[in-house]
DNA sequence: AGATGTGAATGAGTTCACAGCT
DNA sequence: AGCTGTGAACTCATTCACATCT
């Protein structure tokens, strides 16, 4: 099937609305009050949804419960994904504490660094290990996510380590073009390319 | 002219790349040469450049200091962006001791918060303040562009006390989807969305 | 009536292929 | 000969519009 990046994006952000409103005694919702809640067309929505099965309700709507389920199911956020962090920087260690990377089936179960002054460190629910331990630590902790923080020369050496260790994704904030390897699922946050996209509009002033 | 995001994060890889071989002795680089750097076509590569007037010398490649040059401009990178960060946790405190984000032409100039716990404590080069101060820091300091790294809750609120005091763009960690104002140059990155991405993809094991 | 599901139309972005310059 | 610049073709994504179901 199609699913593109974008599409799964979505999915989240409807996933998301339906979880803060459920409970509210509301029973179903239409794609054009999903479509108000973003800034989306009510038609987006309904080719996103309709992808995996028909599950709206001609004339009436999406049973917010059930449609919850599915999404849940489909974006695999109904089982536990225990992350692994190498590099623990300020945004390494900022993301081991931060809630929203230990949230529900997201967990970070590690986090290494190979600077001997923050190994042994406690952030969060974690204690900085040795990255030189980072094969067995993914083996003990089945972590299924490395979340690459090292500095961009190193980056491409970490990455490979991870992917030999065993990971099925990475997602990595090195401001750099790594070598990907296909097996495992890769995917790039550049903080520095959004800042610099923000730069561009503030020349015409 | 159209200059997509897309085009434009492109053209921020560029410039690193021409930068870091800048000063190597090599006075030209061809299409081709800086395709195989990224995962990108050739053709892509001068698409992306032809925008901007002829760059390039047909049969010879581009002149890398001038096209360097000229994309810094660009890119609005040949001045001086102050940054001001609200939300000082744990997100917010490690962007501002970042070097990413006090390089060359961005700086955080300034980080405010609303925990009296944090109102005066050290970060990087700069003295946490209190959330009140925002008009008068941005008016002081003339921060161009404001890093949002509140929780949700609060998000829109700080989000509108950016705009209202005058920033020209908004860089929002928030999971949330803001009511943007037209005037504010606006990017949103969601690490959980991110996150959640990845996670699709372990489904299948 | 009211809202979904979906083929057709449109739009955005990328790649092709080649004319044109050095 | 070699590489850029660019119209045309193509692919991917979104929106339209309407038949279909409750």
């Amino acid at each position: 099937m199609n699913t593109s990046p974008l599409t799964l994006n979505r999915l989240s952000l409807y996933l998301r609305c339906l979880r803060s409103i459920s409970g509210d005694g509301i029973g179903t919702i239409s794609s054009q009050q999903l479509a108000d809640q973003f800034h989306l067309s009510a038609a987006q929505i309904r080719k996103d949804l309709a992808q995996f099965g028909e599950f709206g309700i001609r004339g009436v709507g999406y049973r917010i419960e059930p449609l919850a389920d599915r999404l849940t199911e489909l974006l695999g956020l109904d089982s536990f994904h225990p992350l692994v962090i190498v590099g623990m920087g300020n945004l390494g260690s900022a993301l081991a504490a931060s809630a929203g990377f230990n949230t529900g089936c997201f967990k970070v179960v590690a986090g290494l660094d190979n600077d001997a002054g923050k190994i042994g460190k406690r952030i969060g629910d974690i204690e900085v290990q040795d990255a030189s331990g980072l094969a067995r630590v993914v083996g003990e902790t089945e972590a299924e996510i490395g979340i690459l923080t090292v500095p961009s020369e190193v980056a491409q050496e970490n990455y490979d380590a991870l992917a030999d260790a065993g990971v099925k994704a990475i997602l990595n904030f090195a401001p750099t073009v790594l070598e990907l390897r296909p097996e495992v699922r890769t995917k790039s946050v550049d903080l520095l390319i959004d800042l610099e996209e923000l730069g561009y509009f503030l020349g015409d002033s």
